[in-house]
DNA sequence: AGTTGAAATGCACGATATTGCACGATATAG
DNA sequence: CTATATCGTGCAATATCGTGCATTTCAACT
């Protein structure tokens, strides 16, 4: 009956979730003729490396954007608003605000002060959206092809777009963050543009929970002297906070 | 026949939610083989999470349509994804297709079919966020300043946009239609931008709840003979049928 | 061939999440 | 106003989880 090496059925589990299904653990037992345990260790294994998610009963694609962004914005939203009410303060009445794909500057979406006649830019559908539902500000969005995995909009049009504008302040969104690398990224296009944006911006001003400090991405996007300001958790190290203020970036505890 | 976990439960029903749809506890509790408790409690944690609104019976989605429209679309939702499912057998694979503004666009960006490879165009931001939901659809969207009143872009770079597309099937949202003054809208701007939209799309679809037609609105879009297909509720009167069959509209009941 | 050590497995156990049911309260329909 | 459906909550039952541990599998090495 079990005539699949293990390696092998993780390797079809994974491909599975990559395909986009989401997997049972006890069907998965049964099928490969092997205890829910064993099940549970490769799930657990596959959500370790990234590519799954951990769930009671199973585990789901990490795939769907929409899902596994949502659900991880319902997570941390909590730390996030903290964060993004933070930067919220930041902004003077009138400014032109950039707010770049991220789910902390969705939450800052929310965030925003709605009596400054701010003028809000963004390049992100979820951001978008959140901005639509407010009925107190007025914004305009990046148009392109929307990049799924980024969440917004980053093709050749939106930098073309972008190099017209002039903005005031910009909230950028990042993967990574550290003293030696900067600010750094997965996607290649995502860092072009952010290098557009940057290019346009008076103040760059950046977001990040403790968990991404000091963590690394393969694609440069600014050295840390292109920030302005950095909005960290009280909880950050002291360390890196003396680390990242020596680079120049004023460094606001939320 | 339960091989659903929880998890992926609560996030198939807070996708149909964000897709605009109505959820009733006692059906689903009978299609995912729980007890309608299990459901309520979902419903209840969606709710306290913002992503829906508890009613008795079931859920109501918090629209992305904001007040101003959602009101009344909540309750005509049912009948415009009825409408939408018969739009959306009328797409051919491959085809360009441009969802204009509008709650029954709105509800046809849930039902497009997702496997015939579309390129989907669109200028509202709502329409964009269910899109931007669905693995399975890539789209665009135009850029520049949403007006809050449409729904969407409409400004003259998004007409500069639209001049640059060459588009399959065109899905207009109208306010008003009558066989006398052809299609209305209140919006001057909106006007403009649909007239450029009609001048670079192949065919263009139109779909009107009864209580729509012969009404009408200050700005004429386009005449009745401009339209190539029609899609209407099937208690539509048949006088009014044959009137607007014979402007050269082909007319589907849904 | 025999040995060895890492990886994998199954099982037991306490911990946690989810479920279904019972009950009184509340909303909707006629 | 009454009858019925749905709701919210508390509680016990069940399913799943994570971990520790002894055993087994398997491939590499002597």
């Amino acid at each position: 009956m079990n005539d699949t090496p293990p390696v092998a059925r993780r390797e079809l589990i994974a491909q599975r979730l990559d395909q986009g299904q989401t997997v049972v653990a006890a069907v998965l037992a049964e099928e490969f003729s092997v205890s829910e345990d064993a099940i549970r260790r490769d799930l657990r294994a596959l959500a370790a490396q990234g590519r799954c998610r951990r769930v009671y009963g199973g585990a789901l694609p990490i795939s769907p954007m929409s899902a596994s962004m949502s659900v991880r914005a319902a997570e941390d939203i909590d730390r996030k608003h903290v964060l993004a009410k933070a930067a919220a303060k930041l902004v003077c009445p009138g400014e032109v605000i950039f707010l770049d794909n991220g789910s902390a500057n969705l939450a800052l979406a929310a965030e925003l002060p709605g009596d400054l006649g701010l003028k809000v830019i963004t390049n992100s559908v979820p951001i978008a959206s959140v901005l639509f539902q407010r009925q107190d500000l007025d914004f305009m969005i990046l148009g392109g092809v929307v990049d799924r995995e980024v969440g917004g909009v980053i093709d050749a049009s939106a930098v073309l777009a972008v190099q017209q504008l002039s903005i005031d302040r910009c909230f950028l969104g990042a993967c990574a963050l550290s003293v030696r690398h900067g600010v750094c990224i997965f996607d290649a296009g995502d860092a072009a543009f952010k290098r557009a944006l940057i290019g346009v911006s008076e103040a760059i001003v950046l977001m990040a929970l403790t968990e991404k400090l000091e963590t690394r991405a393969p694609h440069r996007v600014a050295p840390l002297e292109a920030l302005d300001t950095l909005i960290l958790e009280a909880d950050a190290p002291e360390a890196m906070q003396d680390d990242l203020a020596q680079a120049g970036a004023k460094i606001v505890l939320a």
